[in-house]
RNA sequence: GGGCGGUUAGCUCAGUCGGCUAGAGCGCCUGCCUUACAAGCAGGAGGCCACAGGUUCGAGUCCUGUACUGCCCACCA
């Protein structure tokens, strides 16, 4: 078996093996039907968007949350990691849109729906597949079996289950919203498709008279003058706003205005949103204002900021295409229409914008035109400027009091204040029972943690601060909203499967819109035949991702994996989406099954490249998970991200760029070398440890013949066991690895395996020392196979063959496994630290390091044996004494002499470390030694002149805690004492 | 504009409750292919802990300010 190992670490071979032994035994597979005595541990996995491949912060995602399971696993519990995807609505619609704009120069428009969903769906279906197998090839330990995608029938069933229960709450509403038109392709774009470029613009300054004169300091004002960038819009004017600071106001709000062109009679209204005329203002704003702002509601959104809080007119002014028109929501054009107005209609916005500027030049009443430099929004897609367009759209109430709510506001543990007989969240406008309360509560009760903790204080202000959602879309790729509507009330209809609301329309008019329930074709049906027609937009993508944590267990059905599994236990995720989506997964669990989705959020890093810079497509700075498990494997990526995982808020991953085999020049990371490193070394002392364990039998261990290197590695892999323990119930991912790393690598190769070598020789040790070399190393792979799953199970399959049974009867136990995955987490050895152990072999080492330390400087070749004193305390001596052959074997030394009382030998070079001097014989190089002990002494004079000063600071001694002010005083003689020795020494070399 | 971080060795980062002469990996220097591992072994050099104040017997650590740097959100008449 053992001749099978190969000498350097293949990822390859090991991966596909490990692979293998976890699919033939099911184990990812999560049984909803079994009691597990540890209780159940559940992760759903972020859904990955079907957008594109994984990148590295997934990776980084997906490994973290694969150790915690593993972990959880290993422990005992009923373990599931929920895995699946997003259909991310607009994001994967975009990227179909391009590729088919680019490969067939053809838009989404000249498709059918159907047509178009059918190429977003094959795209979705090929990425699904790529993200999957991505994710598999990471390790990560999903039960695929349960593979969810936000779109599919479960998925689906429960977005119709929420919207419905929602609806029929009366949470969802039909309201206006301004936004991102593109009037060339007409289409609604995302926030993030509107690409922002610097224009050279103008800005117009207007004037509008007043309907009377007013008198200010004496002077009479006919007009006031408003500066816009947009002259066109003024046509929807319905107020003119100024501060409420500004010294004028006190004479002008609550004026009128006749507003040119139009004619219309508006306000003059104070809202504190405008910026003061400073023309010596730094404030780019201030020097351009005028101190009086045009209000259009319809046409801006700030605009229709102003105009909510002043219940102002909404006049659209404008057709989709962009054109001006009084057709779409010009409500006053009855009263208003006159020539000059009606000369506009139909032109282009920037052909209108020309055309107002000159008549307000004819009229006199253009009094300024300066240039302007400003960012303008423009479509990703046809380039042109957007048009903040008004639009009805649903919208979620969020702070609306909920009242048929599972909880009573009694049981709140937070505090709340009530007035208007509304309870609220003390100090903020957020009602208790409303889908913002019920987000908000948990985390001030805590029930719901961050790690790091600073992150709360996102999720907090942002539900604080939250405004109603609006859900619609104008998209295809999403689940399309279950709203049929129509001018006439609906007939025959079972309430408890249809839920009417009336709402007034664009125009005005009084429209009935129908929601059903899920699973009635019939209903749906019948409103078909009476003319309702089915809502023609999807919803927000973030609407089935509030509901993943119970959706993917089958809600609203009782499944016995809802029952077994929900609430889930941690949510793993980047922080950009605490707000969007893990406040919405609280609010949707909250009101939908009355109870949080998880208890604990730990938000992760975010991986920058070597310039601190988002990892990006458009940078070209990214990395492929898959590069990195091909050139390095896949554990030594999951070790190196897993060990770059502090609390810290991003991480620093240099990019280089490497040529693969195959002839691809693709980014990677020299940072992934620590990972590869890691495991090639754990492959050889795994395969050296098995080269010698052939044999082993536990019922050959006597604890009594450990000797204390035995005692001390297996007190060092107790202190292991305990801290990773700790720290992986703590959601602390590089303390533990770099803790196994040290002990694995430090002091299990360096030393222990280093001592094992002669002692494996000699037949009155060798089964002891297998024994304990059995143990440690399966301890050790158990400790590891959360972080680098693959090559520990590799190395477990060859151990279980070699060694079957890991016991040290008497001493500790090592419940056999047919696979690592499922092998018991180990057990606390706390009765196997020893303290006493540690200290003698922290002892024998530094003799050990003071030899090979005298080698190195004298430049004494490895292989010659060198001939030694040490002299010691009585009890040091003892100690040293009986550890001879440890000293003897890793130091390289013939005679070894250790005594309490010794004279320094001639010709040997001396070391001083701690109360021990060693001596190394007939060694003769009085400039190196003179050199060396200067340093030393140097370096111990630094260390005693600020300990003499802290003990003679009269404050220090009546202030500092009496441990300090001892362990002072001891260091002080500590150092004293070596440097009367070096001091000694030093004096001898000058005879 | 609002919020949240970071600045410690050439690079990437740890540093717990304020207390021993500040640590690791990579890189660098010296010597070793010592039959587990050169992706390795042994040893070594390398620090004004960003800057300026403050609190304290004592500050990398706590407080205030400054500079630089990054992230999230909002907005840009």
């Amino acid at each position: 078996m053992t001749e099978e190992l190969s000498k350097v670490y293949e990822p390859k071979d090991v991966e596909a093996q490990a692979e293998q032994i976890w699919r033939q035994g099911r184990y990812f597979h999560a049984d909803a039907t079994s009691q597990s005595p540890h209780g159940t541990y559940t992760i759903v996995i972020p859904p990955p968007n079907v957008t594109a491949a994984l990148h590295l912060g997934h990776a980084l995602n997906n490994t973290l949350q694969d150790i915690l399971i593993r972990f959880r696993r290993m422990q005992g519990r009923n373990t599931l990691w929920m895995p699946g995807t997003d259909h991310a609505g607009i994001a994967t619609q975009t990227v179909v849109e391009k590729q088919l704009l680019a490969e067939l120069g053809k838009r989404r428009t000249d498709f059918g729906r159907d047509e178009f969903l059918a190429y977003v769906q094959s795209w979705k279906d090929e990425y699904e597949i790529r993200i999957l197998a991505q994710l598999k090839s990471m390790g990560c330990s999903c039960d695929w079996d349960r593979t969810r995608f936000t779109m599919d029938e479960i998925c689906a069933r429960a977005v119709r289950e929420a919207f419905f229960k929602l609806f029929a709450d009366g949470l969802i509403y039909r309201g206006k919203r301004l936004v991102n038109w593109d009037p060339a392709t007409q289409t609604v774009l995302a926030d993030d498709e509107v690409e922002h470029q610097t224009v050279q613009g103008h800005f117009w300054y207007l004037d509008y008279p007043l309907e009377t004169p007013v008198q200010i300091d004496g002077k009479t004002i006919e007009y006031i003058t408003v500066a816009t960038t947009r002259p066109e819009t003024m046509l929807g004017d319905t107020a003119v706003a100024m501060n409420p600071a500004d010294p004028r106001a006190k004479y002008l709000v609550g004026k009128m205005v006749r507003l040119p062109i139009v004619g219309r009679i508006i306000p003059v209204i104070a809202d504190e949103h405008v910026v003061l005329s400073d023309a010596q203002s730094d404030d780019e704003k201030a020097k351009f204002s005028t101190g009086f702002l045009k209000v259009t509601p319809a046409h801006d959104p700030d605009d229709w900021q102003i105009g909510q809080r002043h219940s102002l007119a909404v006049i659209n002014i404008m057709a989709p295409d962009g054109s001006i028109s009084d057709k779409f929501g010009w409500t006053d054009w009855q009263q208003i229409k006159n020539p000059d107005v009606e000369n506009l209609i139909g032109m282009d916005r920037f052909e209108a914008r020309e055309a107002v500027v000159e008549w307000f030049r004819q009229e006199n009443l253009l009094a300024e035109v300066r240039p302007y430099t400003h960012d303008i929004g423009h479509s990703y897609r046809s380039h042109v400027p957007i048009e903040p367009y008004l639009s009805d759209q649903w919208y979620i109430a969020v702070k609306q009091p909920i009242t048929n709510l599972r909880f009573t506001i009694a049981d709140c543990r937070f505090e709340t204040e009530k007035h208007d007989g509304v309870t609220y969240i003390k100090g903020t406008n957020v009602p208790v029972n409303s889908l913002a309360g019920l987000a908000l509560g948990p985390l001030l009760d805590e029930r719901l943690k961050f790690y790091p903790e600073r992150y709360s204080k996102n999720y907090q202000n942002w539900l604080e601060n939250l405004r109603d959602w609006p859900i619609s879309r104008q998209l295809w790729w999403g689940h399309r909203i279950p709203v049929w509507s129509s001018g006439k009330s609906p007939k025959d209809l079972d309430p408890q499967k249809a839920c009417i609301k009336q709402f007034q329309n664009e125009q005005g008019d009084t429209v009935y819109y129908v929601c059903t329930a899920p699973d009635c074709p019939d209903i749906e049906r019948s409103l078909l035949q009476q003319g309702f027609v089915q809502d023609q937009d999807v919803l927000d993508t973030w609407f089935s991702s509030a509901l993943w944590p119970f959706s993917t267990l089958g809600w609203p059905e009782e499944t016995p994996e809802l029952k077994t599994f929900y609430p889930t236990d941690v949510l793993c995720t980047a922080r950009e989406i605490i707000t969007l989506w893990v406040s919405r997964m609280v609010m949707m669990g909250q009101y939908c099954l009355g109870q949080i989705p998880f208890a604990d959020v730990y938000i992760h890093a975010m991986i920058q490249d070597g310039q601190g810079r988002k990892m990006s497509k458009s940078l070209g700075n990214g990395i492929d998970p898959l590069v990195a498990i091909d050139s390095h494997g896949a554990d030594a990526m999951r070790f190196t991200l897993a060990s770059m995982t502090t609390d810290t808020q991003d991480v620093r991953m240099p990019v280089c760029e490497i040529t693969l085999p195959d002839g691809r020049v693709v980014n990677s990371s020299t940072k992934f070398d620590n990972g590869r490193n890691f495991c090639n070394k754990l492959w050889n002392a795994s395969r050296f440890a098995m080269m010698n364990l052939a044999g082993t039998n536990p019922d050959d261990f006597r604890p009594r013949s450990l000797d204390v290197c035995d005692r001390w590695i297996l007190s060092r892999l107790a202190g292991a066991i305990r801290e990773t323990t700790d720290a992986l119930e703590n959601f602390r991912f590089n303390e533990p690895l770099n803790q196994l790393y040290r002990f694995f690598w430090n002091d299990l190769c360096d030393w222990y395996l280093e001592w094992a070598k002669p002692r494996l020789a000699d037949p009155a040790q060798k089964p002891v020392v297998q024994n304990v070399l059995a143990f440690v190393l399966d301890q050790t792979l158990r400790l590891l196979h959360p972080f680098v799953p693959f090559i520990t199970e590799g190395i477990f399959g060859n151990l279980n063959q070699i060694v079957p049974s890991r016991r040290l009867p008497g001493v500790a136990d090592a419940p056999s496994a047919p696979a690592l995955v499922v092998a018991a987490w180990p057990s606390p050895l706390d009765e196997l630290i020893d303290p006493v152990a540690e200290c003698d072999i922290s002892l024998v080492q530094n003799v050990i390091r003071a030899v090979r330390e005298i080698r190195n400087k004298y430049n004494i070749p490895p292989a010659k044996i060198l001939d030694c004193s040490v002299q010691a305390p009585r009890e040091q001596a003892a100690v040293l004494s009986k550890a001879k052959e440890l000293i003897r074997s890793l130091a390289g030394i013939g005679v070894l002499e250790i005594a309490e009382d010794l004279k320094k030998p001639n010709s040997a070079a001396a070391a001083v470390v701690d109360d021990l001097r060693i001596y190394v014989r007939d060694v003769i190089d009085s400039d190196s030694e003179r050199r060396r002990l200067l340093k030393q002494k140097q370096f111990l004079c630094d260390g005693v002149t600020p300990l003499r000063k802290k003990l003679d600071n009269q404050a220090f001694l009546a202030n500092a805690k009496p441990d300090v002010i001892r362990q002072t005083r001891d260091k002080l003689k500590e150092l004293a004492d070596q440097l009367d020795a070096v001091e000694k020494l030093l004096a001898e070399l000058e005879e």
